[in-house]
This record gives structure tokens, C-alpha cells and sequence, in this order.
DNA sequence: GCGTGGGGTGAATCCGCGG
DNA sequence: TCCGCGGATTCACCCCACG
């Protein structure tokens, strides 16, 4: 694959090389240099975020929240952060074959220095893609959106680079026929794919689920691919890898990690044919917020909403609110109040007119419905 | 438009800024330099996105798209990019008030330069949020992802910024009672919303629709507020900020944009008051001291409370704290006492029996907050 | 075996006012 | 400006215990 005179130092690349299949124990930017130029087709890397945490947080029922406070993720200043991306980024870069490509996960603690530095060291941003997360961990403090999705950047190695994969097709047909978009919707890690310690803690505070690397390695690569994770962790890339009947090359630091990953990698069943099954489709109903109905709208700010009978009527107000009176409330809220009750399904209960007729606002909900389908 | 004593002396901030509801002409730093220090209290910023596109790209029908090619989102190099978002990034922060907030928006092409520009410069990111495009343009190469979203960064002035206005209460009612998420679904600005030239053709290449404004604006304003967009525009921010009943302040360069952005503002019919009344959360409800209790008869010196489930009893002293064995103190501090705990919401943890039944202390001091809202 | 309710938990930069 | 303290704050999902 290089000429053995490209290397001068380093050893032959063999036939079927020493660290294929494994994981290097190292620090990332030191392990890397086991590894030829040129050598591998994709990186996944999911680097330290650099959260900067401060004191605890308590949930409201006063349990603490178990936050990543791990030594490997201090880092003493955007400064020092910058210089360890710009390291593992540039080691990336030599392995990376001319065709390959690498992808980034982080959040918005870090994303955005990593992306920017890999735009000053020639990368070419090919998309970025959001995870969306069905079960993000809520806001605990009311005093921010909740933070429902992580950012994935997808480049390649350079602006002239031509011919990486992307199986254009699969994903289409895996998505109802239609191109696959940059927002994917995923679960986080949780349940039995969570790997736990003996004593049923996790055994990493990160771990990133296997549909996510799932769809990285179907989109962007060809079976028999070797694919490099310079930040193995859990070894999610490693299994996901082996299942798909990819290569891989782990690098990580922690002995515990290692031991995991290996044991959980050992424990793969690469699959067969059913490799080629589309991945699966969406989800249930897609949740549309009342505010949208004005945004959109097909309702404005002043509109008045009845009742069933019109015997109940409230002003529908702009921040997508309602109010009656002195009440003001969500839609659900509201109709509870006027009926007396614990909780009520404002979607059904609430009616506007048209044509002289009273209709629930559900109906105006399934017309944003059917404008989304097949997202 | 801009008084040119204004510009040397910067008098001090006058009843009613000549500046405000208008749309000062200029580059954007120097226009600026027209508001006093710390006078506005959310900016929306849409900077040039610095595409760099190569010839022409043509859809499978061989159309040509439209591309944004225009000379002001041209630059030579990531480091003359990086020099324009630092400037006006410096010049926003001046006139940004302590408890203000900025927003901005953009794509893979810039957002993470401008993320990354805006966390050197001491910003304080609380979100990035993402905009899911309903109706996004196709992948015409089939070589990438479709590019179905936008990012925005909402961030303080800095980290230890406190007072910013979030709505939250409001954000949740209107999204059928649970938090509202970081990634968000509008579609783009189309139809009759985009404005158009007497050509017919529409005037700005990169016109956001209002529904993205306004949920920016109901998330993270009060009616009142002042609202400044640095790179103005056709106006959304303008149109959406005097709908919402809030001031706003413009700076654009371009004499067309500023005047199709002048027409579609005037044309705009502000909401009623009522309309933006916002939701009163609890942190806004009168507080009410405990001792109300007792001073209006709802509970007596001597009487005891419990916990949910009885297994902790309390007296009520005359004085407004409780007492329980050695330990007395205010309603919070006996139940994290109790309970062992750092803090507790003594409100909802202390409970009275009434019927047979036990209610929760803050079923009393609902009955008081009535009687306050009746006089 | 099945349905239900309680408990646990996930990459989190998470309070604001008054003295 | 700092400190003390009142009191507000969670969604989706998985597992287990229990009837």
C-alpha cells in the first residue's frame, strides 16, 4: 500500500498488519504512530468534550446528578484544549487515506473548536449531522432549552480529496426512499447495551449507542473497510466495526476501558447477508409543539378556541399559550381548568372554526404532520 | 439617521433613542459605535455564511440553482473571516447589557469559526440549538448528507452573567407541558412570506423565516426589550420584534435591503398587549411567608405538620419556623433536617391533615395567593 | 405470566434576590 | 460585591418488585 522507502524508519506494513482488529494502549497521538500513512479509510473519533463543570447539580427530587468529571476530560484552558485537538488531528490526518474520511462527535462545549481547528488544518467539512437524542436528560434548573442532541462533523481530508465512499443508495432506500438527512434520531446508550462493572456501575460515562456508529460505518464505508477510533473508550466503534464486517483500530489510555472493550468485541457475532437490511424506519408520530400551529400560521395570535359545545372559550395567545379570564396556561393545561379537571388532551378538547364548522385543533396538527412526513 | 453628535461624544442614553425602531446604514462595527455601552438586551446576529463555492451547481433537470455568490459573503481567507467575526463579535458585546443574550445562526461553513471566535472572546454558550428544515434543498450530487438544518448559538456575555430573561414556563406550556427541546422544526421562508423585488425575484438571497424570529424572541425577551440585528437584511428581526411588541434596532449596508426591510416593517400591525402578556411562572407569583399561615388562620401555633408519608412530624411555633425534638427552624430547613439532605422545599414536603387527608402546606398558600389576586 | 408502580439515570458548562 | 437563604426545578426509558 507505501512504498517501504516512504517510511524510512518505520517497519513494513505486513499483510495483514499487527495492530488490524486491535487496541493500542497509549495516548492517542503517541499510539498513532504504530500505524502507517495512509492506512486507514475512516476515523471515528469521539475526543474529550472539556465540559467545565461547576459544584454538583441536584435533580429536583434532590438525587445528584452523576456528571463527567473524569481527569482525562480536565483540560487548564481553551489554550491547552486547542493544542491536544490540533495533535490528535494532525496523527489522524497521516493515517487517514486520501479517500477516507473522519468524523468528530461533540457537543457544543467543544464542537466548535474542533471544527473550526480542522478547518484551519485543511479539512473539508463534507456535512455536519445532529444527533437527536429521544431521551436527552432534561434541564434541571429551568434556565435553558434542553440539550437534546450532540454534533457530528464528517470531512474529508482535504478540499481537492474525490472518491470516498458514501453509499448514496443504501441510505436513500434505508430512508423511505428519500435522501438522508442531517438530523438523525437516536436513543442515547442506556439499558442492556450499556456496559457495567461487576459492581453494575457503567464502565464509561460516555458511551455512545450502536445505531449511531451504525449508520457512520453503513453510510461511509465498504465491507472489509479498516476503520480507526483514536478514542476507543467502551470499544462501541470496535463492535460495531466487527459486526458490519469492517476492520478496526482501537487507541485508548485506560487499562479498564481496554479490558472492556476486548471482552465485548470478543463477544460480537459478525453478521451475514442481513448486513444488507435497510436500517430501520422513523419512529413514532413526530411531537408538534401548539406554539407551532401559530409559527406556521394556521392560527394567530387573538384566534379564539372553544370547546367541544362552545360553552368554554379562550383567546389563543402568541407565545402559544392560552388564556381565559385570569387563566393562562398550555393548551392542556387550560382545558383542565375550565373543566374542573386533574388533566385534560388540549389537542382534542380545544376547537377552532372554519366554514362554519368547530374542529379540534388535532386536525390543524396533522396538516404540520403531513407536511413533515418523511422526515 | 444617525445624529452626528451621536457619533463623537455618545451622550448619555436619551428617553427615547433616536437609534431605536430604526435601521441604521453602515458596516456593521462602525454603525455600532452609534449605541451607547450595554443598551440592548438580545441581539440576533446572521452573518455572512462565507460559502465557498466552486462554478455553478445544476439540479438533475439541469436548472441552475440560485447560489448565494454575492460580493459581501466573499472572503479571501478563513483568517480574513475570523478577523470580520472577532470585530463584530467585540462590537455586539459592547453594546450588549449584562443580563443580555445573542443568538446567532449559521451553517457548517461558518458555525464552528463563530463558535469558537465567540467562546475566545469570554461568551458563555447556553445553547446551540438547531433548526430542522422542514423542506430543505436536495442533495443534487448525491454525495453528501442532504443539509436539512441550521445551527444557532445562544450565549451570555459571559460566564458568570446571571439575570438573562428565559422563558421558560412559556416554552414548556407551549410545547404540550414538557421542556422545550434544542432542536427545533420550522420551514423555510417561502411563499408569501419571502419578499420579493418588482422583478419578482426575491430580494435577499438568505431571508429567515419569522417563525425562527419569533421563537427566538418569545424564548428570550420580555415585551419592551430592545432587540438588535447587526446584519439586518430584508428585516424579519425587525417585522418579528414589532409584532412581539418589542423594540428593535438594525444595521445593514445595503441600501436595498434596508429599504425593502423599511417597507415590510411598517406594514406590520403589533399584537395587543394582551396577546404578549407572558406567562407567570411560579418564580414570578407573589412570595408569601410562611407565618401568612399563621397570621390568617389557616394554621395555629401548636398544630403539626408531616412528611408525604408521616413518618416525620413537626410543630408550628408561633414565631413561623417549626420544631421537631432539638431541631427548629424555617419550613425548608427543618425538612432538609429531617431528611438529611442540603436543601428542601419545605412548601411541598410539609403536609397538614384536613377530611382524613393530608395536603401539602402549599395548598395553603395557594388559598392565600387567591385572596391576594382577588383585591 | 402480565400489568402496574416505584426507583434509577443519562456528556450538564443549570438560581436570584435582598441585605 | 459578597453572602445567606428562600424555594424552584425533570423527560424518556429501563429495571425490578409486587400483586
Amino acid at each position: 500500500m507505501v512504498p517501504v522507502s516512504a517510511l524510512s524508519a518505520r517497519p513494513a506494513h505486513p499483510a495483514r498488519a499487527q495492530w488490524l482488529d486491535s487496541i493500542i494502549k497509549g495516548d492517542c497521538v503517541a499510539a498513532l504512530e504504530a500505524l502507517p500513512d495512509h492506512s486507514v479509510d475512516v476515523i471515528f473519533a469521539d475526543p474529550p468534550y472539556n465540559l467545565q463543570l461547576n459544584g454538583v447539580l441536584h435533580r429536583p427530587d434532590q438525587s445528584k446528578v452523576d456528571a463527567v468529571d473524569d481527569e482525562w476530560d480536565q483540560f487548564a484552558s481553551f489554550e491547552a484544549y486547542d493544542a491536544f485537538t490540533r495533535a490528535w488531528l494532525l496523527a489522524c490526518k497521516r493515517v487517514l487515506k486520501p479517500t477516507g474520511t473522519i468524523w468528530v462527535i461533540g457537543s457544543y462545549h467543544n464542537i466548535f473548536r474542533v471544527g473550526a481547528k480542522m478547518q484551519d488544518l485543511g479539512f473539508w467539512l463534507l456535512n455536519d449531522v445532529v444527533w437527536r437524542k429521544t431521551n436527552p436528560m432534561p434541564n434541571f434548573k429551568g434556565r435553558r432549552f434542553q440539550n437534546a442532541h450532540e454534533t457530528l462533523i464528517w470531512a474529508s481530508p482535504n478540499a481537492e480529496a474525490r472518491g470516498y465512499t458514501f453509499n448514496y443508495d443504501a441510505m436513500k432506500a434505508a430512508n423511505d426512499d428519500v435522501q438522508m438527512r442531517s438530523d438523525w434520531l437516536f436513543p442515547i446508550c442506556s439499558g442492556s447495551e450499556r456496559i457495567k462493572g461487576e459492581d453494575g456501575k457503567k464502565v464509561h460515562p460516555t458511551q455512545k449507542p450502536e445505531a449511531l456508529l451504525s449508520r457512520i460505518l453503513l453510510s461511509s464505508t465498504k465491507p472489509g473497510d479498516v476503520v480507526l477510533d483514536p478514542f476507543m473508550g467502551s470499544g462501541t466503534t470496535g463492535a460495531v466495526a466487527k459486526r458490519l464486517g469492517r476492520h478496526f483500530v482501537g487507541v485508548e489510555r485506560e487499562q479498564d476501558y481496554i479490558d472492556a472493550a476486548e471482552k465485548r468485541i470478543a463477544a460480537v457475532e459478525p453478521l451475514g447477508e442481513e448486513m444488507l437490511a435497510p436500517l430501520p424506519g422513523k419512529k413514532t408520530q413526530p411531537r408538534v409543539a401548539f406554539l407551532s400551529l401559530i409559527e406556521s400560521g394556521l392560527l394567530a395570535p387573538g384566534d379564539t378556541l372553544t370547546s367541544p359545545k362552545g360553552d368554554h372559550v379562550a383567546v389563543v395567545r402568541a407565545d402559544g399559550t392560552l388564556a381565559r379570564a385570569k387563566d393562562a396556561g398550555s393548551i392542556h393545561r387550560l382545558g383542565a381548568i375550565v373543566q374542573g379537571q386533574e388533566s385534560c388532551n388540549g389537542w382534542t378538547f380545544w376547537h377552532y372554526e372554519e366554514d362554519g364548522n368547530r374542529y379540534p385543533i388535532d386536525r390543524l396538527r396533522g396538516r404540520i404532520r403531513a407536511s413533515i412526513a418523511g422526515i
